[in-house]
RNA sequence: GGCCUGAUGGCGGAGUGGUUACGCAGAGGACUGCAAAUCCUUGCACCCGAGUUCGAUUCUCGGUCAGGCCUCCA
């Protein structure tokens, strides 16, 4: 079997992937969503791309537990205003998209992580987390807030920007913010802050009460649900700096480690969506939520689509992508349903591709070389090709449809044999009224609904 | 301003120091009552300059252009 070979953020390159000696887990973190709107296309992409990786890892390590960890954030400043608008608590906003999230991600074909921690029931471990930081002078109190301590964590090694390439000195110049007075050095960050009046509030480390900052729910969060050191950390690239720059930070202060690799072995990052060239945002009015996108396409050809490219580039979502990614299941369905009853396994290929940092595109042009009986067995590990054809083919026609169109084709066939020509194409005229596409052949014919 | 990516045929998108993707679209043909689907054949590329090399799309340097991060963000 080709070893697995991925790209790690933190050195830059790609590098074989090692599972921890004498382990027989594998553990993967992915950032999760925040949860307080519909999630859009861009919040999928991280979510197929690791769970790609998600089955890849199982299907490569049969004798590993391959535990797989994706947060749900809900405990934010953009909760608190949706729940105070709603005059609601904030339960009854997170539940509601988290649900409905999660929802939308099975649709893609996204299998369910093994946890899903969310922030609010481990307030306990990020209190703890705290207040070792604080007994370590790591980080400080000020003002009411807990500031994670930069400039002495740093001290000068150049250890704090290493994921993101980046020297503390960079950052100082290239700042563009302004810096909060009570911060002893700019690139301080919250560990913990007072709420405001009418949000929610928790007893934080030595009495303080408020809410954690953004950054230590992972680090609290990944090592109370997976155990450090993590083996795979993932998310979107924009989270390398400052998310996942201050994980490793407070993490790694907290247990008095050198190396950042005692938090997590291997980090890997995906690219970002595009939309012609330009960013999604409410004000272009581009954005292109995933809930609305599954009453319109399959979740299959969403997922084709996110995984089209490979997943550090850029990726331009357009329409066309999802009427080429339609078109390419089209055909391979189209394969396996002439392969018949036949099975046979053979993954190589894609695994092939696979490996080689999860190279999806380079997999998918295997699966055109893969004979029909394969396709199944081959598309497994990508998470396509799964449904029986003719089920893929008929959509989402429902029962009365499908029986109508079975008596027309039935007809249809009987006119043929009869060499009566106007009346069979009467008939085809009546199923393309019915949105639907009639293939013929000798003894018959196949259909499936045109979009 | 600081830091980091990327530039491949009409389009999408892999990959490689010397022969190759793959998909879509195009052209020609086969099959077909007509279609659709399918099958066969086929054209089209590696941003610019310099360097390394017997040889560079692939390595190095410079340039140009594009994108990202530096602030919540997948």
């Amino acid at each position: 079997m080709t070893p697995l070979r991925l790209h790690d953020t933190l050195t830059g390159e790609k590098v074989a992937f090692e599972p921890r000696p004498g382990s027989d887990r594998i553990t993967l973190y992915v950032c999760g969503p925040t949860v307080y709107n519909y999630a859009h296309i861009g919040n999928a992409r991280p979510v197929v791309v690791f769970d790609v990786l998600f089955r890849l890892l199982r299907r490569l390590y049969p004798d590993r537990d391959v535990v797989y960890a994706r947060n749900i954030t809900d405990v934010d400043d953009k909760i608190n205003a949706a729940a105070l608008e709603q005059g609601v608590d904030i339960s009854v906003v997170t539940d509601k998209y988290a649900e409905i999230y999660n929802r939308d991600m099975a649709a893609l074909g996204a299998l369910a992580p093994t946890h899903q921690p969310r922030a609010t029931a481990h307030m306990g471990e990020m209190v703890t987390l705290i207040g070792r930081l604080l007994d370590d002078e790591a980080a400080y109190e000020s003002e009411g807030e807990v500031l994670f301590d930069v400039g002495r964590y740093d001290g000068g090694s150049g250890r704090y920007g290493r994921l993101a390439k980046r020297s503390l000195d960079d950052m100082v110049a290239g700042a563009r913010v302004e810096v909060a007075e009570n911060k002893r050095h700019a690139a301080d960050f919250v560990l913990w802050k007072p709420s405001k009046p009418g949000e929610p509030e928790w007893a934080g480390p030595r009495g303080l009460m408020g809410r954690p900052g953004w950054h230590i729910e992972c680090s609290a969060m990944s090592e109370a649900v997976l155990g450090l050191p993590i083996d795979i950390h993932g998310g979107g690239h924009d989270l390398i700096f400052p998310h996942h720059t201050n994980e490793i930070a407070q993490s790694c202060a907290a247990h008095g480690a050198e190396d950042p690799r005692a938090y997590a072995r291997y980090w890997m990052h995906n690219g970002f969506l595009d939309f012609s060239g330009e960013k999604m945002s409410k004000s272009l009015g581009n954005v292109v939520l995933v809930h609305e996108l599954v009453e319109t396409y399959p979740g299959e050809v969403i997922r084709w689509a996110l995984l089209s490219g490979h997943y550090r580039s850029p990726l331009d979502w357009t329409p066309e992508l999802l009427e080429r990614s339609r078109k390419a299941l089209d055909r391979l369905y189209g394969v396996m349903q002439r392969a018949g009853d036949q099975i046979s396994d053979g993954d190589e290929a894609v695994l092939e591709a696979l490996t080689d940092d999860l190279n999806t595109p380079k997999a998918f042009s295997a699966l055109f070389e893969t004979d029909g009986a394969s396709l199944k067995a081959a598309g497994a590990v990508l998470g396509v090709l799964q449904l029986d054809p003719a089920a893929w083919f008929e959509g989402r026609a429902d029962a009365t449809l499908k029986a109508e169109v079975d008596r027309l084709i039935a007809e249809r066939f009987e006119a043929r044999q009869a060499k009566d020509w106007a009346a069979a194409d009467r008939i085809r005229d009546r199923l393309t009224e019915l949105n639907v596409v009639v293939m013929d052949n000798p003894t018959g014919a196949t259909w499936r609904m045109k979009d």
